[in-house]
DNA sequence: GGGCATTAAGACGAAATCGGTATCAATGAT
DNA sequence: ATCATTGATACCGATTTCGTCTTAATGCCC
């Protein structure tokens, strides 16, 4: 597969840079047969004649002045990757990769992303969005580092701390009747046509909603589903129906929707727990954590 | 300097994707124990662990897996660039290496690079600006393919064509008197403030322009002097004075200067020819020069 | 809980590779 | 015409590389 190395690519920079052989072999302190050597390999292994050389002049063939430049370029690359890898290793960089739901999606997480980053420039956030369960198995598997799920998760390999919950919230359009209470019930929602999100998008969140009906003693009524948040904002404004959701989106703008809280006995608070496994934690890792307690605090209404 | 090879790079990836030390050595045709030698070589060279291996799990490091995903598209970049290497070895595809002057620059260039391009889409063309005399040593010294030059190019080494010719034209404000002339006289423009293009970047047409007024006994007054053709015809609609240039400029509009041609007994021509070294020709540049005549042709008033 | 299968790593010897010295052939400068 | 300098070749010793055999560790299954 691999036909040749480094060296031939190192070498050949070195002759095309310096179009002598001789000094070429000083710079790579290496003998001069040694390098005519390698770059007759090269240059036979390629099939390409890559320097015309007379025995007084050198001079780069089209193929060849296109090789030097990609491999001055290769060479970089693998010298900038060598060197980013010692730093992460040594944990003055460092990669986060980190899940996130969409209810912590619109404004937990941007609110700790943005104040983790001022104090950590150092560290890549990788974001990727996916539900609950699905991070739990990418915590397992170690495809992610941190998840922020909904619902706590008890593992002896993982560890998970709360970091914010939200009450429920109804979400309707602004003429709707319901906008002229200051809360809302189940029994006053349970009259109503909803808007829900697919089980498959929000599986805890529905789970949640389902148990109040029950609680309560009602069935909820689901006119329509939407599988993204923006799907569901525009069914509301739409004035298809009504939303249950947490917390009240930053950015739908309450020119079109309105949110009530949901009052419920005993109340309804859906859990958001930061999780990550118990086995390699670094630094960075540690500092996101506190980063996310210290801010998610300001989530904890009591 | 070059501490690993390739095949370091290649197996770890190998098992890096795999996860396995067997499989990975399959894969690579390898047996097991140097497999597991080449990845310890790595981890040794960069001083880093870059897999965190029970005898009976593999997984990446925060390291390891930043590592693969560089590994795999510097790996991929070089087989990139090992295929173009060949294809430019073969002539399917090519790179034309061409100078230009201000004078060719403004429609001859562009008119011919227009018409190759459709008829030649895998050569690249790589068009840098220079002055003749430049272009005439960067032919020799091979750092060009191709040269538009004012002037011909006698040298052994050298064949030069041809390609097209232009009258010298005055380029005025609108408003000055002589815009009601319909043709100049050197005698006209000996009594004119002019604006002229500096030696140092039109050292040929200088020479041309000041070789017609001695001929006609004549001095030209020299008020004012720009390096670029946008510096001049920003002067010259400034109504600083009157330049004399090639033909008319296309980019610069015919609402603002007036271009009158300038008459002369002979006529002065400014003569553009197409250059390169005799050796080291290809079916690209061959192509490329017949190109150029063929559009240059329309440039060649008899 | 013990045996079994499977994992990655170590030891060692054969083989190939690599690189340096000495040398050659070609060519441009003097 | 001569000589210095260029890149290529021959050969040999040292090193590296790789495969086979083997070991140590660990999860799995009964």
């Amino acid at each position: 597969m691999i036909r040749y190395d480094l060296k031939h690519l190192a070498t050949f920079v070195a002759v095309a840079e310096e179009l002598n052989f001789h000094r070429a072999a000083e710079r790579q302190n290496m003998a001069q047969p040694a390098v005519s050597r390698i770059v007759l390999e090269l240059e036979d292994r390629l099939g390409v004649k890559l320097l015309e050389r007379t025995t007084r002049k050198v001079r780069l063939t089209e193929s060849g002045r296109y090789l030097l430049v990609e491999a001055q370029e290769i060479l970089g690359r693998i010298h900038v990757a060598e060197h980013t890898t010692r730093l992460l290793a040594s944990g003055t960089k460092a990669i986060l990769r980190i899940g996130y739901t969409t209810i912590t999606g619109h404004s937990l997480v941007p609110d700790i992303t943005r104040e983790f980053r001022l104090s950590n420039p150092d560290v890549r956030l990788e974001l990727t969005y996916m539900t609950s369960p699905v991070q739990r198995d990418k915590i397992l598997q170690d495809e992610i580092d941190l998840g922020f799920i909904e619902g706590s998760f008890q593992n002896s390999e993982i560890e998970s701390r709360p970091v914010a919950h939200h009450r429920l919230t109804a979400l309707l359009p602004l003429d709707h009747p319901l906008t002229a209470k200051k809360s809302l019930t189940i029994d006053d929602l349970a009259r109503e046509q909803l808007v829900m999100g697919t089980r498959v998008e929000w599986p805890t969140l529905r789970r949640i909603i389902v148990d109040a009906f029950q609680s309560a003693g009602q069935v909820m009524k689901v006119g329509q589903e939407a599988s993204s948040l923006t799907g569901l904002l525009g069914l509301v404004t739409a004035g298809v129906g009504i939303t249950i959701f947490c917390g009240m989106p930053r950015f739908c703008g309450e020119n079109a929707i309105a949110a009530r809280p949901i009052v419920t006995n005993p109340p309804v608070l859906v859990e958001t727990h930061l999780a990550w496994r118990r086995t390699s934690i670094n630094m960075a890792k540690r500092r996101f954590i506190e980063v996310s307690q210290k801010v998610g605090a300001s989530y904890m209404t009591p």
